[in-house]
DNA sequence: CCGCTGATTGAATCCGAATGCAAAGGCCGA
DNA sequence: TCGGCCTTTGCATTCGGATTCAATCAGCGG
């Protein structure tokens, strides 16, 4: 059926059929133009694109998208954006460098997840990239729906997902094994992140594991909700506590790491260093400040995403490749928070 | 004309179509189900969601929003997301409240705003935050397509715009006043941010005027690109330079007074603020911390977020609403890194 | 000058949901 | 029981671009 000429009496954005009708030529003719690889003669184009140019043509990509099948979309799911900006922002230019939008789920408690649910299903996203906790039937549901995903630092044993992350456990190793047989403590504290974050609860468990195994008994614990006051009020908590005071501090993340050194030097009067160590988990800009120098694990933030997107784009484009898990290795950071012998 | 039954050959998400058929009544009736407030009998909804249940339908927000014209995605565009986690926080969290997905465009440099344009254009979004410096001939054609937009601390004099800032005129007022009268400075250094930045370029600018207005004469003037590290090396070649050592720095943002902090005691010697008085400008976490508890203007940026937002929707809502420009004035922090009299 | 081949072009259809309109259904009072 | 009115429902069409298939065209050898 031969379509009527829109009327532009609602002052509406042009459409293929305008820039169609503008050039004279059909409306496939105008959709060809904007495929690369099309058959298309050189006068043809020509034509087209001056009317384009004209009327200031952009294709809808909503109905591009409607036909296709491909939103050239994918949703970013990341708690804590506020403490983790580099994590998006790798994430956010990698995506945007292969043409990719990101259409941006911020939590603030990873518990937080199923509110998002139903909106990533509807806005036909190609892809997600979950820094999150998913639970194993939010994981089936992106299998029945054949949507690819990776998972950022949030593997799982008991699913088979694709995922990035890195060794929690192998740098609460390294930094227990320093802490311990480079620096002689026998006095521990320990400082978990908030009660749902998994990637925490993974570090807090290593390290306390590899404690253990290396004879520590002395283990004090606490937790903050990974932000720079929750690690002062933990750190100002153990130490008033009646117990023997540790003389390492192990944060499940630097910011609290920076928070407690704070807390011990201008608070407490308590050198670090020379009296505590404090190390961290991240290898975040601040942690690397002067007056820090936060000895901590350092993440490979930028392979890490480079990893993420590059896995889910394959996924993207190429369908039923089974899931990968790829995990990279933390860089010890011998900062100065610790008192090497 | 009747449409066939969809075939799920290919294992395909259900269509409204197969639900209406599922659940033997038309598709206008699913439609309607999943619109608040039309007209369906209670029977009906309920059949049709039990359908929907065991389809595991969800409404396809592309095709949805095809027809509607309404992507119910909102645009936000950040430069430095990396340093200003924080806006995008606040605003993405309370677009979400309102049912807006975010689609995020992180930019390298303020001037790379051109290349996302068109993707912008193409997307379909109902309106826009930036948080980027926009050209006439750009906020022109945000008129042109009547797509809303408030910009983000980038308020322009010369183009009728909507646009939420914090005063920054005003804030620099403060923070020189309070060096020149409360501390009795003579002697200035001042760094700013990027060449790109036009807040970096108001905030000095500001600064210096009211500086020459008090009779001040002695500006060092030096830049850096925003970062901790820029404002480490600004600093360092203000001392170094042979000219007389300023007594007190204004730096663009606190991510360099920071730099210009620990520069300054742990590299320099020199002591903040008994020898020098240092102070910023945005009020971020990080010059909070203990360490530093840093002079500067506090930017009420959740107050920014929420008037930006709303600003946003009215004008979504309510096509033809005239610009408007909100100010919101910064409030004066007296840190420790001033000494005042 | 004719017929054949490959390159272009256009008509028609499709994607999936929303909606104006008309038909059908339900309820009430007379 | 019937007419009238309000509520529900379904039909057909629409949004804007991609794509299939058939038609057209240009170019070339014979």
């Amino acid at each position: 059926m031969v379509r009527e000429t829109s009327h532009q009496k609602t002052k509406r954005l042009p459409t293929s059929y305008d820039v169609a009708q503008h050039a004279g030529v059909s409306q496939s003719a105008v959709s060809r133009c904007f495929k690369p690889g099309a058959s298309v003669s050189r006068k043809m184009r020509e034509r087209v694109m001056r009317s384009v140019e004209e009327l200031g043509y952009r294709p809808n990509a909503i109905a591009r998208g409607l036909i296709t099948r491909r939103s050239n979309m994918v949703a970013v799911i990341v708690s804590n954006l506020r403490y983790y900006p580099e994590v998006l922002s790798e994430l956010s230019r990698r995506l945007s460098e292969r043409g990719i939008h990101v259409l941006l789920f911020d939590l603030d408690h990873e518990s937080d997840l199923a509110k998002v649910f139903d909106q990533i299903w509807q806005y036909q996203v190609d892809g997600v990239v979950a820094a999150a906790y998913l639970e194993p039937a939010q994981l089936r549901q992106f299998e029945e729906r054949h949507i690819p995903l990776v998972l950022y630092n949030r593997s799982r044993k008991d699913f088979a997902v694709s995922s990035v992350s890195c060794d929690q456990a192998q740098g609460e190793r390294e930094l227990v094994d320093m802490l311990v047989n480079d620096c002689g403590h026998r006095t521990f504290a320990v400082i978990g992140g908030p009660p749902d974050s998994v990637v925490s609860l993974q570090r807090t468990e290593s390290a306390i594991r590899r404690l253990r195994k290396l004879g520590i008994k002395q283990i004090a614990r606490d937790a903050g909700d990974y932000g720079y006051d929750s690690g002062r009020q933990a750190i100002r908590r153990i130490m008033e506590s009646r117990k023997r005071p540790p003389s390492a501090v192990i944060c499940a993340n630097d910011m609290m790491a920076i928070g407690v050194v704070d807390e011990l030097r201008l608070h407490l009067d308590i050198d670090v260093p020379g009296d505590v160590s404090v190390v961290g988990f991240d290898g975040s800009r601040a942690g690397q400040w002067l007056s820090y120098d936060l000895a901590t694990i350092e993440q490979p933030v930028e392979s890490m995403a480079e990893a993420a997107v590059s896995m889910l784009m394959q996924r993207i484009d190429n369908e039923g490749l089974p899931p990968e898990r790829r995990t990279f290795s933390g860089v010890l950071r011998t900062g100065s928070t610790v008192r090497l012998k």
